[in-house]
DNA sequence: GGATGTCATGTCCAATCTGACATATATTGG
DNA sequence: CCAATATATGTCAGATTGGACATGACATCC
């Protein structure tokens, strides 16, 4: 993970910082984390391609705007199980959520 | 899905039940059930074979062993995010986890 | 310039998930 | 059969995540 990555994960509510320092994440706690990047990276991909509006996806997962926002940009606070129901709302099958990690 | 495990996943505490009797669970739905029982599927084979018990697994992740059953049981109580951890934390790789969706 | 549309961010508090514990139910070895 | 060990199930207080709302930032159009 570059600079530029640690930082935004950092901004979002990771909280990577001093304690660990460098030797820094567990294996675990890195691929728990790459793995929500790629979801929400997938999302919005799907989400653009079908030329939805975050407001308008928000709709179909009986969701809010913010929430959206919040998943897109790997804030902490979001769950996978929600990262994985939105990329299914999207129209992935289980097979591409399978891919997409 | 079957009778027999439809059955199971309601004592998870899934309520498939009466309401959409039948045309039941949407796509949606459905798909991330399937998730999370091949994510469950998956623990329990990796945590038999490197022969740990529920309680040795619990210590590793910092939780119960009451939560690694429920977990193994697809407990509808379980997140995703539990699920994940628990592959990664008995070694599996993020292409692991993607395989095993 | 303002108006409009989209996305980002922060804060409530309600709902869900968690670890811990108690306790029940297998399962295994004598 | 009895222990011992492993797993299942129920409950609950505290932590995390949820939707909703307000508001900010940033384009694009007139």
């Amino acid at each position: 993970m570059n600079e530029a990555r640690t930082a935004r994960l950092e901004r979002a509510g990771w909280n990577l910082g001093t304690p660990k320092e460098f030797l820094g994440l567990t294996e675990e706690e890195s691929a728990l984390i790459e793995i929500k990047l790629a979801l929400a990276r997938g999302i919005k991909e799907r989400r653009l391609s079908q030329r939805l509006t975050q407001e308008e996806l928000a709709k179909q997962l009986r969701s809010s705007q913010s929430r959206i926002a919040k998943m897109e940009a790997s804030d902490a606070t979001v769950s996978m199980d929600f990262l994985v129901r939105s990329l299914l709302a999207l129209g992935a099958t289980t097979q591409e959520v399978g891919r997409v990690i």
